[in-house]
DNA sequence: TTGGTTGCAAAATGTTTGCATGACC
DNA sequence: GGTCATGCAAACATTTTGCAACCAA
C-alpha cells in the first residue's frame, strides 16, 4: 500500500513502541498504522476513512477510533491537537523530538518546523513564570504558503 | 455591577474602539462589555450566561453571541482562540500587544505572559521558514499552577 | 475465563443556518 | 424605508456514552 522507506518494517515498529497496559486488538493497531504512514496529524474523520478504504472487507466504528486515540493518548503514544483552523481535534503519533507546524490559513497545509524556537528561549519563559510548573506547549505559525501567497496577489 | 477600574468609561471606551461597519445594537454593545470586563478569554457559554444574567428583563440568543463574536473578529477587535484544554473556543478583545497564557492542565486558569517569545526569535522563525509569509501565532504553555502544583504533591 | 474492547445506535455538545420579525441608520 | 440584526428552532458536525456481543490475555 504505502511505498514509503522506513527504519524498519511496520511490525517491528509494533513491536518496539507498543505501550505496556494497552491491549493489542486488530483496530488499535489499524488505527497506528494510519497514524505511522501519515506525514501530517489527521482527524479522527480521516483516521476512519483510511480505515475504511484500506481494507473493505473489515468494519470499523467510528466510537473506537475516538476510544482507541484517546487510549493512545493516556499510554503517551499520540499526541491530540487543536488548531484555530480546523474545527476537529488532529492526532499524530508522538515523536521523540516534538514538533510544530506552520499552518496556512488558506489550505490549511502544515508545514513541520525542524526546530522548537521555545527551546532557546526556555529559561526566559521558567523565569517570567514563577509558581508555575511548565510541562509542555503548542506553537502554531499562521501565515500563507507558497503557493497560497501566489494566489493572493492576484 | 463591576467595580474594575478603567483609565475612561465604557461609553467612552465603546465610542473610542467600535468599528466601523458594524452596526451597534443592543445586543453588540453588551457582549462587547461582557469581553471588556472580563479578564480572562470567555466562551461564547459564558458570554451567552453573563449577558442573561447582567439583564435578566432582556433577551439573548445564543445564536447572536455566535453571530456577533463572528462580526466582531471579523471587524479585527475580537480574537478567538482554540486551545487544547477546551473543547470549546475562546475569545477576548484584541489587545494592542497580543497576549499569550500559561494554562494550568488541573484547574484551567490562564495566566497570562507578559511578553512574546516569540518576538525575540521572529528573524530566525522567518529564516526557518522560506516561502512562507508568518502573519500570526498562537502559542500556549501547558503546565500546574502554583495551587495545583500543591495538590498533585499530596 | 474474564475483563477490556468493539459495533451499533443514541445522546451530548458546540456551533451554524433558515426564516419571519424587528431594530438601527 | 431599506437593510441588516435578532430570536427561535431546527440542522449540523464532532465527540461521547450505554449496552450487548465479542475477543485477547
Amino acid at each position: 500500500m504505502s511505498n514509503k522507506i522506513h527504519a524498519c518494517s511496520f511490525d517491528e515498529v509494533i513491536e518496539k513502541n507498543w505501550p505496556q497496559g494497552v491491549k493489542k486488538t486488530r483496530q488499535r493497531v489499524d488505527v497506528y498504522r494510519v497514524l505511522y504512514e501519515a506525514r501530517t496529524p489527521l482527524s479522527a474523520a480521516e483516521i476512519y476513512s483510511a480505515l475504511s478504504s484500506n481494507s473493505a472487507k473489515e468494519t470499523y466504528a467510528f466510537s473506537t477510533v475516538y476510544r482507541n486515540l484517546l487510549a493512545f493518548e493516556k499510554a503517551g503514544i499520540v499526541v491530540k491537537n487543536v488548531l484555530s483552523t480546523e474545527d476537529n481535534a488532529l492526532y499524530e503519533l508522538k515523536q521523540g523530538t516534538h514538533k510544530h507546524y506552520a499552518v496556512c490559513l488558506m489550505c490549511h497545509t502544515k508545514i513541520p518546523i525542524k526546530t522548537c524556537p521555545l527551546h532557546e528561549i526556555s529559561h526566559d519563559l521558567v523565569k517570567a513564570l514563577p509558581d508555575f510548573e511548565v510541562t509542555g506547549h503548542q506553537l502554531e505559525i499562521y501565515g500563507y504558503c507558497k503557493e497560497c501567497k501566489k494566489t493572493l496577489s492576484h
